[in-house]
DNA sequence: TATTGTTATACTCTATAACTATA
DNA sequence: TATAGTTATAGAGTATAACAATA
């Protein structure tokens, strides 16, 4: 058998299993968040980025985050009314809005790592050692795959 | 330092990255469909389900796909009208509703594999073997994570 | 009473289009 | 002209609540 074929009808297998499983589990993430955290996932995902990155652009942000300025610009207004970004213009381009976050959305987001994933963290002390290391191997190809190109 | 402790940090961490990437690789996976592919993540998969476990009740089907029952007889609704799906009530619970894929439901199905997933198909093809052997190990175990309780 | 499925309704997230201000 | 961001609007996907039919 042609090795090129089966190595193509490898990776569409790969890649059909793997997007219905990223799906179902995406779904799952959704629905079992803890009902008092009212941050939803895409905005912990911003808010986590800002803690990672320091102060960021708007659009700059929305890039990283896969999602368009509008879509951006709303979660960034939340946050700010929230009191854990703030926004100011850039030194010298006066188009831009940095981004950075408060006192306050740091310890959002250091309080919040503990417990926001608790639901999965238990689900994963469940698996053994080796499947957590699999997991652990995965993530930053899953990452790379969503980003790039 | 406890081991317990130790695990149950790495389990956090695992759990966000696991979860960012995640989100991120669905947003990227809705974003990149082919447009003239009418079909909606959400119904392939249960598409796919159908033609994986062959007839099901409704409910049943919502239970597999993690979506209420609303959600799922609106898909259904939306399957039935296209042809790909049909109807008919359990043989003795006549509450019952069974849901399984016509010819033109298989047909698109077989037909959709190969091109639905192009996308990620090719990103897959840019990893190595060790790394898509990787996500070959993780896939399943997404699932299981997402399953499961 | 419990379960299966539907209808009605509303919410969340996201996008596109059109716009303003600045470069 | 091009870019950063906003506003307005719409669409997809999902949920909850209330209901009907059946077990």
């Amino acid at each position: 058998m042609p090795t090129l074929e089966k190595v193509a009808r490898t990776n569409a297998g790969l890649a059909a299993e793997l997007r219905v499983s990223v799906m179902r589990l995406r779904r799952r993430l959704v629905s079992e968040r803890h009902p008092n955290n009212e941050l939803s996932l895409s905005t912990m995902s911003a808010l986590g980025m800002l803690y990672r990155r320091g102060e960021l652009g708007l659009t700059e942000l929305a890039q990283i985050e896969r999602v368009q300025p509008p879509s951006m610009t709303r979660t960034v207004k939340w946050l700010a009314q929230e009191g854990l970004v703030t926004r100011r213009p850039h030194d010298t381009d006066r188009r831009q809005i940095l981004v950075s976050l408060t006192d306050k959305g740091r310890d959002v987001v250091r309080a919040d790592r503990a417990s926001r994933d608790a639901w999965l963290s238990r689900r994963l002390a469940d698996l053994t050692a080796e499947e957590r290391a699999v997991l652990r191997q995965a993530a930053p190809l899953i990452e790379r795959l969503a980003q790039g190109d």
